[in-house]
DNA sequence: CGGCTTTTTGATGTCCGTCAATCAGTGTGG
DNA sequence: CCACACTGATTGACGGACATCAAAAAGCCG
């Protein structure tokens, strides 16, 4: 009965001048941080100012059918974004923590074609796609909500990188690698070893395996000292040796999003 | 020797009237749309008054390392994104064709992880991620970069759950399909048929396939009569079959983006 | 305890990757 | 004009990673 990270949003104001140096890359107008910060701040004060609601596991936030989809900011608890084929399976495309913001999409575009559905006992906050949009009019709003779809949009490139290119060994690991990173840096976890409200049969739709293979993978991962996966608590043994494993496969996980500077600025 | 298709922007004001009924749906406000509009075409201005640029076959347009990466509008000619695994492999995360835009996230994002590679000889607009990023003080503007980055992470997504849950046959009756789809939308054919300027490897690195087994299902597809791949040319011999095909596997296909109301008011 | 979901494990099959060779098209230079 | 090299397409033989089918075990809950 592990404790369900909880995600608070600290709102300090020492963010300002430290991500600075960190985002210090060549090509990163300063000016264009400074706004992200001030419309990350803003963002999330506008989702705080609505009520928290809460979602059992398994109950959709959003339907494929649903006329006026909204935006969300999850408080606490996991959930994911999904469709489903025509036969019945289900591809599972992002999973989303506490902190995440998801249906941006809804901004703009009518009818999303995805689910967003509750892993486990989810709280979060709800904003009307009309409302963000109004919102959109603060131009450092609207760069923090073009940062947060294309941090999105990096996710669900490395997936697909992933599925077409890796085999289930390494998509897991990357997929728990990648899962502790995102605890770690929103601070709801600091040491190795997490919650996490997936079954084996979610995990298998979300790497585009079975839940057969999936278990077994598991079961070589824990052979293997790397990673422990017992019931839906996550246990990382040998966390560089992950790293090491995870970095060899894809180049990009040495260069993380910059945009988590300002995520972690904001947010620790 | 097939013409490459090439895109003329026509710059009409019949367009503010059109789309109006076909994104009349629900939960789609108004104000939203016609912003959309005036911003694609504030947007496509800008890029417009660029020098055209080239770039021959298989040279790259951004590459990783770049320090102050620029977005692209592309005139004519095919483009691809991609990025390199460790192991020499490759992924295909997006095929580009005339009149997309590319290398948005550059606006937010410094360092970007993929490459923007020419897949035959080029011709594109390009502006640098500072400009765009001040263009995004209109906030029709804004919001047309928005609907742009989320059209492409809905391809993106698409192709995740193409590579995780459909088997060769099906992932390139989905590419071929949504190329056509494109490329007619766009009016730059208007016949089921086209030029594909991509190796069988490329396709591979797209698909997540190796270009053996992309070659035995291209044979199979031409056994079948649903579409003939000589060269690199593309004929669709049964488009009803083939949109059938695809129909069954993904319901999304059934609801087009809805911001392609809107590119094809601007467009056509 | 009985019904449920989830995990675990075995046996068997298949889609697809790997290795390898041939063939066709294209360009290059002697 | 014809070797020559080179890239891309094609095909066969073989093996492996993963799917499918099936069943049992283990938690979980009323």
């Amino acid at each position: 009965m592990t404790a369900l990270p909880q995600y608070r949003g600290k709102v300090g104001n020492e963010m300002v001048e430290r991500p600075m140096d960190r985002l210090n890359r060549p090509g990163f107008a300063a000016a264009a941080v400074e706004d992200l910060l001030t419309g990350a701040e803003r963002l999330r004060q506008a989702f705080l100012q609505t009520p928290v609601r809460f979602a059992a596991r398994d109950t959709a936030l959003a339907r494929a059918s649903d006329p006026e989809p909204a935006v969300f900011l999850l408080h606490s608890g996991f959930a994911y974004r999904s469709c489903a084929m025509a036969d019945g399976r289900r591809a599972i495309l992002d999973i989303l923590v506490p902190g995440d913001f998801t249906g941006l999409d809804h901004i703009v575009l009518a009818r999303p074609m995805e689910e967003i559905t509750a892993a486990d006992r989810l709280s979060y906050h709800a904003l009307g796609a009309a409302a963000v949009r109004a919102l959109m009019a603060d131009p450092a709003i609207a760069l923090r909500v073009l940062a947060l779809i294309a941090e999105a949009r990096w996710r669900g490139d490395r997936l697909a990188a992933s599925l077409g290119r890796l085999d289930a060994h390494a998509r897991i690991c990357m997929m728990l690698l990648d899962i502790y990173e995102r605890l770690r840096r929103r601070e709801l976890i600091n040491r190795p070893s997490f919650n996490l409200p997936f079954t084996q049969e979610q995990i298998a739709d979300h790497l585009g395996l079975t839940l057969v293979h999936v278990n077994r993978t598991l079961r070589r991962l824990r052979e293997e000292h790397l990673v422990l996966v017992d019931r839906q608590v996550v246990t990382i043994r040998d966390l560089d040796r992950l790293r090491d494993l995870v970095r060899e496969l894809c180049p990009s996980v040495e260069i993380p999003e910059p945009t988590v500077s300002v995520e972690a600025a904001v947010e620790a």
